[in-house]
Formats: C-alpha cells, structure tokens, sequence
RNA sequence: GGAGUGGUAGCUCAAUUGGUUAGAGCAUCGCACUGUCACUGCGAAGGUUGCGGGUUCGACCCCCGUCCAUUCCGCCA
C-alpha cells in the first residue's frame, strides 16, 4: 500500500515528454525523454547513448554507479529516460550536433520496446545500402535524418502549395478516383464494379475532364493536390504507378494571364523552402521550335548556355563524300579537350543512342586541329568558327567541338545529349539556381509514322491556334497549339494549356485524327454537351508535385520524395500487387486466364 | 517488349588466367575499459556465391535458361 502511493506519487511528479530539440533550452532542468537508441558507446561504468527521435538526435550520460542500466539494451530499443539536461564541460562538445553543448544526465532509463538488429545501418543517407533491402523495411528507413527531412519537406511543399493558392482565389476541390477510361494516353489501371459486373472504373490519369467541367459549372479557379495513376513503366524523374499533380484551372483566362499569375507561386516556395536562386524571374517563354533548334529537347537545362549551331552547309561544302547528302548537323563547342580514350568513349555512348558517328575537331589557338579538320580547307574551317561565334562562344584554345550529321530530329536530339553530359562534365548545372523557363507554341499535331496517321502532339483538349478557321485552312503540321510546358533544370514540371471549349472546333479537332463525329461524341458526349451548355474560355496547368520535390530538394531519383515508394509497379513492404483468393473473384465475376 | 549494368556473410564490398579451407570493414555476441561521439583493445560466431541446368579433374569466375533490381529505349493524350 505505502509502495502503491509512492509509485503514485512518482508518477505524478513525473515531468511530461520532452523532445530532444526542446532540451537545449531546458539546460538545469528535470525532462523525460522517449525515444530510439541510435548509437551506444560502453566504456564500462559510463556509457553514451544518443537517443533519436522525430526532431533528432541527443546525447545521454549513464553513470553506473548511479543509475541502472538495462541488462538487455541495444540499438533501436525504445526507451523512456528521466534525467537532467546539462551543458557540457569545455572539451567535450560536438559541433557536429545541433544539441552537442548539452547532454542529459539519466537518472532512471526504462526499456519500453526492444528491437531486433537493425537489418542495415540507420546513419547517412543510405544510398550505400541497396534500394530493395531499405524499401523493404521502409518503416526503419524513415528513421533515418535524410528520409525524415524529405517527409518534411513534402509537408512543407504541401502546406505552402495550398495556403498561396488558396490566398490567391483558387479552391481545392476533389474529383473522383473511381472513374472512367480514357481513350487515349497511357494505360489505365482498371477497377472492376461489384455492382454492375464486366464494366471497370479507371483510376485517373489526370483529373482532366473533371476539371474543366468545374469551369463549366461556373468555378472560377480551381486546384487540387491531385493523386493520378497511370500503368507504365517508370524511370528515374516518373514513379512507378501513381504520382501526384498540383493540378489548376481557371476560366476567362489567357496564356500570358496564366503565367503571369502562377510565377509568383514557384517564386514563393523556393524562396520559402530553400536557399536556390531563381536564375530568371519573370520565367522566360521560348518557342518550342526554337528551343529544339538551340537545345536539341523540349525540356532544356537553362543554367548554362552552350547553344547548339548549324554546319549543314560547311559539312556538305566540305567534300566528304559521307557527308553529301545529310540533312543536317549540329555541333556543340566545349571548352576542354580529350583524350583519345575519352573520345572512343563518347563516340560509343553516341551509337548506343542512336548516332551513325561522332564528328570531333580539336580547337587549338583560333583554328581546327584533328583529322576531320584536314578534310576541310581553311575557308570553310572559318566559316566553322564563325557559326561558333555567332552561336555566343568563345573561340580560343583548348576547346572542342562535337557535331553530329543526320536527320534533323536525330541531329538535334543526340547534339541536345552532348550538351548535356558536357553541362555535367564542366560543372555547369549549379545546385542553388534554378532556371525556369516556358516553352510555348508545341504543335497540335504530330505525323506518326507507324500508323500513317496524324496523333495529338501532346493534349488533346488543347485549343488549336487559330481555332476552327485554323483546322480547316492550315494542313495539320502547320498547326500549334495554345499548349505550353515549364520546365526547369532540365525537368518537366508541369503542362498546360488553353483548352478547346467550342463544341465544332472540338469535334474537328479529333476529326484530324481520324475520329468521326459520331466516334468523339461517344467518347466525349459529356464534354461536348457541357460545352454546348455555355462553356467559358478556360485553361490551366497541372505542376508533377513529385518532380517539384526534386528539384527544389536536390533528390535525384522520384523515388525518395515518397514515403512509401513503388518500385517496378511493386511496393516492397508489403508486397502489392498480390494475388486474390478465388472467391473475392467470384464476387466481381471475374476468372483469371489460365496460363 | 528491347538494350546495358548489377545480384557473394545481417549491411557494404573483395576474391589475379578457372585452382588450397571464398576474405575484409561495419553490425552482432563475449570479455575489459569513467568522457566517448565512426570510442578503443582482445576474442568468437556468421556463406545454398539469386535460382536451375551444362562444360571441366576442378566453377563466385565460362556457357544456356530463369528470377529480381536498376538505368535507358519503346510507352508516358
């Protein structure tokens, strides 16, 4: 009974939880702490402990001779310490930790959890530990600093996301999840209806339709931290399976009007989540033919300038047999020379990408060197230079030139993937600068070549330029859309465009692809009908959250911006997708095929 | 669907031209240690070399198949 009240007593005079960071300003005083033991250092009588917990990390002194040490104690043990904060003496300090001037003295430890070994060590940042042991365990993984710091970053970007598009007269809204398939675009993930049997939801790719008839139902501006699923396979900037989108519209509203109200927003959380610069504000708008022209790709890294320039003239001019006939080339100057080896290297990377060859001159003091230049007479070597120097270099010694002979798309491309490895290769793309920029007029439509048809270039509810005059005066090719991208660092961030809200430029719009009027209404009836019903003009953009926690975070692979990551359309924790039992097939009318 | 890379102890890696009993660091376990913070010292335990087959006197190594991961291409309105 006198033990009972004791213990009652205790645990009343008991201080309540503290976390490690609210130590440092507890120096003196009485706390109790609970957390993970992430680290023990036993020098017999005395042992360290760091204990973590969400905030982080601090260091606790256990004298033995004073306090009880647990007989069964090991890393990640929970445990309950009560004990005094204390500054430590000079010499002991660890500028290292942000509570390294202070340490608690224990008193009392209580072991609340014990834990098995840690499969891997819970320090760093764990890149050096396989990616399918860590996912498996992800629930330990997050424990550690550098997984913590991103999951609070996420919430940071989330929570900034909403309040200044709220601030600034948009409302979130939610649109469903359990929806319908898409015609076209990626592939669906399908969800089969209990109710109505053999029909299948399909999970948004995007919230797309749903959004612009929120503009016909007279929203004035929309967005919505949208999750979207779509069935393809990932790559290092696109997660496996689902991702999110900071997806926006608004009615009554142009293109220009549009970036000019959503810049402010990408300034905001730069300026609010990290130390970057924004290396051009307001975001310059670059055509896209043009940016193919300077950069070789549609989503250029603006950082440095290295402009891709024409020699399809002074190659054919050259004499070279091989290079008669060729349609275009381009060429990159770099300021560094290479090896033999080094060259071998890139010329080899360029065939597995799809290059017939590697053109390479040397440039040493203001003229070519190597032996592509012997083949060209000196006339034409400074016509070379001279098409570098209009591109903005820097002719002098010690530089290279790269250049690739081929079709124009082909030309372009692997010239744009020179550029970019050698932005890399000369430390080019600074860390603290993003450089945003939009890239407007994509064409409308795109010549396939498999099929013998016209495609959609990108979206296909955008409005051609020139609307329906447009599509019935202009042949398809000629025809750009009011579709724009930002892109920044070499990313895509996000896409939008002004939407094609008139029910007879819509129809023939899907018309030039090859869908009759009968076949758009049936798959777009509740669009059509919509728009028949006094739609606004309207238009928006949807920003890849995911991709916008890269770049603003420096995280090189998607992956690390989830809490719960997807590998290959698997999820290693728990181990989805997994089979059924035959009977929750049953239920849904479904058989699988046998194989 | 295609191409490249990888899979060896709990983790990260090594193992020469195909040749002895497959090694090391960290982690784990035991002992010692009162100022460590990548504690230290001594000792121990730990292996179906992803899986299946083949070649060989002999396979982590070579060959065939297969699985998993990853990067890229295709795909991503």
């Amino acid at each position: 009974m006198k033990q009972d009240k004791a213990n009652i007593k205790k645990e009343i005079q008991k201080p309540t939880r503290s976390l490690t960071s609210d130590c440092l300003d507890k120096i003196g005083s009485e706390v109790m702490i609970q957390g993970w033991i992430a680290k023990i250092r036993n020098h017999g009588s005395l042992v360290f402990i760091d204990l973590r917990d969400w905030e982080g990390v601090i260091q606790l002194v256990l004298d033995k001779e004073k306090t009880d040490i647990p007989e069964k104690v090991g890393l990640e043990y929970v445990v309950e310490v009560l004990g005094t904060v204390v500054e430590r003496e000079e010499g002991f300090k660890n500028e290292k930790m942000l509570t390294g001037n202070i340490e608690v003295q224990v008193s009392e430890i209580t072991v609340l959890n014990e834990s098995l070994t840690p499969p891997f060590p819970l320090d760093g940042n764990g890149f050096d530990v396989s990616e399918d042991i860590r996912y498996k365990y992800r629930y330990l993984d997050i424990r550690r600093k550098s997984v913590r710091d991103i999951i609070k970053n996420r919430h940071d970007l989330m929570m900034s996301t909403r309040e200044w598009f709220s601030d600034n007269g948009f409302v979130e809204i939610q649109t469903p999840l359990l929806t319908v398939s898409s015609p076209e675009g990626a592939r669906d993930y399908l969800v089969p209806s209990r109710i109505h049997q053999g029909n299948f939801y399909a999970l948004p790719q995007a919230p797309q339709q749903y959004k612009q008839l929120l503009m016909v139902g007279g929203v004035d501006k929309y967005f919505q931290i949208a999750p979207c699923f779509r069935d393809e396979d990932p790559r290092a900037d696109r997660h496996s399976g689902e991702f999110y989108q900071i997806d926006t519209e608004c009615s009554f509203i142009t293109r220009d009007e549009l970036f000019h109200l959503s810049e402010p927003y990408f300034k905001e959380v730069v300026s609010k989540l990290t130390e970057k610069k924004i290396k051009q504000y307001r975001f310059p708008k670059i055509k896209y033919t043009e940016v193919i022209e300077k950069y070789g790709t549609d989503k250029p890294d603006l950082r440095f300038e290295m402009h891709l320039f024409d020699l399809t003239s002074e190659f054919k001019e050259s004499g070279m047999r091989i290079f008669e006939d060729v349609e275009s080339v381009k060429a990159v100057l770099v300021d560094k020379t290479f090896s033999k080896k080094e060259i071998e290297e890139l010329t080899d990377w360029m065939k597995k990408e799809g290059a017939k060859g590697l053109a390479v001159f040397a440039v040493e003091d203001s003229s070519l060197k190597g032996h592509l230049a012997e083949h060209f007479s000196l006339d034409i070597q400074q016509k070379v230079l001279d098409k570098a120097k209009e591109a903005g270099y820097t002719v002098g010694t010690n530089q290279t030139i790269f250049a690739i002979a081929d079709n124009y798309t082909n030309s372009s491309k692997l010239t744009g993937l020179i550029r970019s490895k050698m932005g890399d290769l000369l430390n080019l793309k600074n860390s603290e600068e993003l450089a945003f920029a939009w890239i407007v007029d994509f064409p409308m439509y795109e010549w396939n070549e498999d099929s013998k048809k016209w495609d959609f270039g990108h979206n296909p509810f955008s409005m051609p330029q020139g609307g329906l005059s447009a599509l019935k005066s202009k042949l398809p090719g000629e025809i750009m859309a009011e579709q724009f991208d930002l892109v920044c660092n070499g990313y895509e961030l996000a896409s939008g465009s002004i939407r094609n809200h008139h029910p007879k430029t819509f129809i023939e719009a899907f018309k030039v692809v090859g869908y009759t009027e009968e076949e758009t209404r049936e798959e777009f009836g509740h669009m059509i009908s919509a728009f028949e019903y006094g739609a606004p003009p309207h238009g928006g953009f949807a920003v890849g959250f995911d991709r916008l926690m890269m770049v603003l975070f420096n995280v090189e692979n998607i992956r690390e911006v989830y809490a719960f990551p997807k590998q290959n359309a698997r999820e290693a924790m728990t181990g989805a997708p997994r089979r059924v039992e035959k009977k929750d097939l049953d239920i849904l009318g479904l058989e699988l095929k046998k194989k």
